[in-house]
RNA sequence: GCCCUCAUCGUCUAUCGGUUAGGACAGGAGAUUCUCAAUCUUCAAAGCGGGGUUCGAUUCCCCGUGGGGGCACCA
């Protein structure tokens, strides 16, 4: 048996999405799984639309998954493969010859300027209601196809197709076989999108005298709200949002594994040599999957639990770093970074995903933090705040606060001697240290902040009402 | 319009003819706690409809219905 080898193979004419990173991924995948190599192919025949930021941004948004390639373009030193170049537009010499061989074998043929691949059997015109114009049919067999996923489809092609355009420039359907076929690729993977075009191309395939290679057509995300499949445009669909709103990226492939794939049992979060050696491609499903932004944010937030603290930290700083408009946070990270950590490993255990982070942390920078009207309210309605506040100022000097448990004792103990609760304290002075009434422990804010601010904060707090 | 394809809780899915139809996310309730999360317990929630085949169908077949995709000198 030899080599399995697959391609991965977008065009860099918009922004990375979901669907092409998980059909990505599928490949990547299967390569891993089988040793073979996984290759990428950039299709840049549209000029028009191509970008050389959406090409970057392909090959950023890869590395960021963690998908990669064996052969294609920044591979090795020269040229990133044998069977390159790994870009169409370099290809063109390529799709010449090819070209010439179908025309050379009466396959193709030229017509109103494009290049038409020809059909095999009986030919009759008719007139065609839909476009509303007289066609040229073919009357041949059905093409069958064997997909990997979806069993035995047959689908007849009766039309001949452009296959060069009139200005020369070769179509799509063209390019991909030949490249397939000249790249050696063993297995296509590729959105069920596709599964009508593959008629033709099997054709093409059969025009050039080749055998077909496996075909396996992997079902299609879906918008979470409104139909149809999800595309760029669609609200979550970017895989540069995620990377710019701190996502894991283990997260973010575990979760789109899941959309179509199962490990045939109840596991879910699983570490990605687990996915590689149990996925494969008679475990994909054929029905198409609703993207679902809970579930992928309940994914990240299993993954950045179980992140050291270190990594955490490492994480927590890329994100402030990208943040344009996060000053104080800044200052902080340059002037102590001893202090950043211990304010951003507060939070880990809270937060549901880094985006979270300035709005958890701000208070911890500034002291021009805002102070929630509504939980003023709410905490000063309830006991004696006042005194309470007082009252931990007054016992403040004496507070040992190098641990969390040496500060729950003192509070505790203050508690006992007023003859109140722990919550009587906590609520108030989570108010004057935060502003707010959600946050990480209390123990850990006053430890965290110093014996100084604790004592500033709630003496502003008191001296404001 | 034509062609292809899919169909289990709201969502992602398990079940390869016989199960109290299981799990996860989201939702409800409770426990715990120093707030908020997290965590734990728990509740509610599904086989699209109609025909077959079979002792027996969610599972196999057919027809509907519904969803998705494709029908270019886009990729």
């Amino acid at each position: 048996m030899s080599q399995v080898r697959v391609r991965f193979a977008p065009s860099p004419t918009g922004f990375f999405h979901i669907g092409s990173a998980r059909t990505a991924l599928f490949n990547w995948l299967y390569a891993r799984h089988t040793g073979g190599a996984f290759i990428l192919r950039i299709e840049d025949t549209d000029k028009e639309r191509n970008s050389e930021a959406f090409l970057n941004l392909i090959y950023d948004s890869l590395s960021w998954l963690g998908l990669n390639w064996d052969e294609g373009p920044k591979v090795g030193k020269n040229g990133g493969g044998d069977f390159g170049p790994y870009r169409q537009s370099e290809r063109g010499a390529i799709y010449q010859e090819y070209v010439a061989r179908l025309v050379a074998a009466g396959r193709a043929y030229e017509k109103d300027g494009a290049i038409w691949f020809r059909l095999l059997g009986e030919r009759f015109e008719v007139f065609d209601e839909h476009r509303k114009k007289t066609v040229t049919k073919v009357k041949g067999p059905p093409v069958v196809i064997e997909d990997r996923i979806r069993g035995r489809v047959e689908r007849v092609e009766d039309e001949d197709f452009v296959i060069v355009r009139s200005d020369g420039n070769p179509v799509f359907h063209l390019v991909n076989v030949v490249d397939d076929i000249t790249m050696n690729v063993t297995h296509i993977i590729r959105g069920e999108d596709h599964l009508s075009n593959t008629s033709k191309h099997v054709h093409l395939y059969e025009g050039f005298g080749v055998k077909p290679p496996e075909f396996a057509h992997i079902p299609l995300i879906l918008k979470q709200n409104g139909p149809g499949k999800m595309s760029k445009r669609d609200q979550g669909a970017l895989i540069e949002e995620y990377q710019r709103r701190g996502y894991l990226p283990e997260a973010l492939v575990n979760f789109l594994c899941l959309l179509g794939w199962n490990p045939g049992d109840d596991r879910e979060k699983m570490p990605i040599a687990d996915i590689i050696r149990l996925f494969d491609l008679p475990g994909v499903n054929q029905s198409n999957a609703r993207f679902d932004d809970k579930k992928l944010a309940h994914m990240n937030l299993a993954y950045l639990l179980e992140l050291p603290a270190d990594g955490f930290v490492a994480l927590a700083r890329e994100f402030f770093q990208r943040q344009p408009a996060s000053a104080p946070v800044a200052a902080a990270l340059a002037a102590d970074a001893g202090y950043f950590r211990e304010v951003m490993l507060l939070s880990q255990p809270k937060i549901k995903g880094t985006e979270e982070l300035p709005a958890y942390t701000t208070y911890f920078f500034t002291e021009d933090f805002p102070v929630d009207a509504k939980v003023r309210e709410k905490v000063f309605a309830k006991g004696d705040p006042k005194a309470r506040l007082r009252d931990l100022v007054a016992a403040l000097p004496t507070f040992d606060l190098t641990s969390d448990t040496a500060i729950e004792e003192a509070i505790k103990a203050l508690a006992a001697t007023h003859t109140v609760g722990f919550g009587d304290f906590q609520a108030p002075a989570r108010l004057a240290l935060s502003g707010t009434n959600v946050g990480p422990s209390i123990t850990g804010m006053m430890r965290v902040l110093g014996r100084e601010r604790v004592g500033q904060r709630i003496a502003r707090l008191l001296a404001a009402g």
